[in-house]
DNA sequence: TTGAAAGCGCTAACAA
DNA sequence: TTGTTAGCGCTTTCAA
């Protein structure tokens, strides 16, 4: 591999001025930076980064503690993953990856300097993490809100207003009688972050609406979600409308429903909580409230970049959910007059 | 953060026994190994991963690329990754993730010496990538297999023996009409590796056992399961047996064979090809051939290890496929009598 | 068993 | 506008 001395030699220039080109930290005369140029393209030149690096202090390489187990909405953990290595290297930067488990990870890296910056999804409410994150010195941004406010910058999908909206959007049908099917047991037990979030929202509306709810959790296994159903069912019989916030069970959910007879919307309303490619692809296209990953994970990025340019101060960034209509959903007495 | 000259100080010898100590690549005798290590926690020191690769030559990192669009087996593609940084940390090992689309970016992080070596999922017959990978300084190996050899690595199930297991295993039950609800179109087109040699496997079996077979391309959507299954029972409606190689389409294929009134296993044998969690969540537990994907992904790395260490060749190594046998296959003549 | 010292390839302050 | 030079923090050869 060529070095900068190599390219700086066959342009005639010392290797401060190759270096000056590649970064513009100061101005070059056109034909010196053409040379140069040149150069680099006819020995097809590439810094050495840890080289780079050791000068710089910079590595362009943030870490993504992305949690690895399966059967939790992996596409929606994907599409966090999408949004981040895209912008990622829109920034030039690349992508290392962490799981959840490896918590020393975080210190390995960051100490050892081998990334900028560290990005960590799937936060619960008392995370394990969070004390390592605030005494590193490289910028830590969660995706997701932990229990209590730390000096972390966080982005994420307003959940609590997603538990209200959805909510309201169904007793604004006229649905009182309103069952949530949600995320699995385990994911309730570890509080994390948006789990709780949703369904606090959510028990805040039911009161204010004073509408009779009932918090359903279910395993993201077929037959997880038949037993769910079969759970709703049995516990409130009058059940018109239900929320599902578990992407792996929508597609159970939902044959399960006209299994037991219950046509959608015509019996039941169905209002999910997914990405909405996932709601979508569903057997009716589902009334949903779209989980805009891929730009959340794009914005964990830009706060990322604010932060290393100095130009950002720490902050909670949270996306506004909407309802997007589709055809799961109708008014409570959509039966009992006549339908076009 | 303190260097290697600080803990070097702090125990009272020079920076190049700290380096063994933490190497061990020389003998240090007992008592100078206590008091380096002693320092080196005292401290929290952590090398510098850019001077050492600057140094060594070695980043401790490899890279890998995976396929981060959605929809396309993501459980599958999740297990890979697992099974990649798992075992990319039992052997001191990160993981950069480069996607897809970023065919430049294997250029970027080898010849930039980012990284050790390269694994690269998803592998089509004609790969673009490969003239790249061939000519890297790294070792690179591929999880899946190109169309014709290639002086690369690679590591993948055995999905021609896949696709033959699949039609042997039902014509043993006695099933003479078997239809094979396959990967998306895309896919297909794509000549991904997996999918053609599958259905390569499975089209010369059933010459060998001499029955009539049929395939259909299935979007993974809920809509396009629905689709495939009729397409099958249009063309075929006397089939008895289905091979699903399509882990989205699962759910809806099973409940879609079901509305149309063939009941599982007594009217049609259904056996998937997926992880074994992905069939054991299902309605049915499905009879199915297992994707070992975190192991697979496992052995890509254990391979690059061994290139590393410069014990291992190039080589191809194919893991064999078994049926496990479920409750959603069943002889054909289990329920009618036997047809001629 | 240990130390001294020469790089590894780059950046950026200082000079011109 | 460009060049010179002193590190960045580590590994590893050579010497003792």
């Amino acid at each position: 591999m060529p070095t900068i001395d190599d390219v700086a030699r066959a342009a005639g220039v010392s290797a401060s001025t190759v270096s000056y080109v590649l970064s513009g930290k100061r101005s070059i005369s056109g034909p010196t930076r053409e040379r140069v140029k040149r150069a680099i393209a006819q020995l097809g030149y590439r810094p050495h980064a840890g080289a780079r690096a050791l000068a710089s202090s910079r590595t362009n390489v943030i870490a993504l503690m992305a949690p690895l187990r399966v059967g939790v909405d992996v596409n929606v953990i994907m599409q966090f993953v999408t949004g981040v290595v895209t912008r990622a290297r829109e920034f030039e930067h690349d992508v290392l990856l962490l799981t959840q488990d490896d918590v020393v990870g975080i210190e390995r890296v960051s100490n050892g300097s081998m990334v900028d910056a560290v990005i960590v999804m799937d936060v619960e409410a008392q995370d394990a993490r969070i004390p390592t994150l605030v005494g590193l010195r490289q910028p830590a941004v969660l995706i997701g809100l932990p229990g209590h406010t730390q000096p972390l910058s966080c982005v994420d999908l307003d959940f609590e207003e997603v538990g209200r909206l959805a909510l309201s959007h169904l007793t604004a049908l006229g649905h009182r009688r309103i069952a949530l099917i949600g995320p699995p047991p385990s994911v309730l037990d570890r509080h994390t972050s948006y789990a709780d979030r949703m369904l606090r929202g959510y028990r805040a509306q039911a009161l204010v609406d004073d509408v009779e709810v009932l918090v359903e959790p279910c395993e993201s296994t077929s037959a997880g979600a038949r037993r769910a159903v079969a759970a709703v069912l049995e516990h409130m019989p009058d059940v018109t409308a239900v929320v599902v916030h578990n992407e792996s069970a929508l597609p159970t959910v939902v044959s399960a429903l006209r299994t037991a007879g219950r046509r959608i919307p015509d019996d039941v309303s169905l209002l999910a909580v997914c990405p909405a490619d996932v709601a979508l692809s569903q057997s009716v296209a589902l009334t949903s409230i779209d989980i805009p990953a891929q730009q959340i994970g794009a914005a964990a990025v830009d706060m990322v970049m604010e932060r290393l340019a100095g130009s950002g101060a720490v902050q909670t960034r949270l996306f506004a959910p909407q309802v997007t209509d589709r055809d799961s959903t109708a008014p409570r007495d959509s039966t009992a007059l006549p339908r076009t």
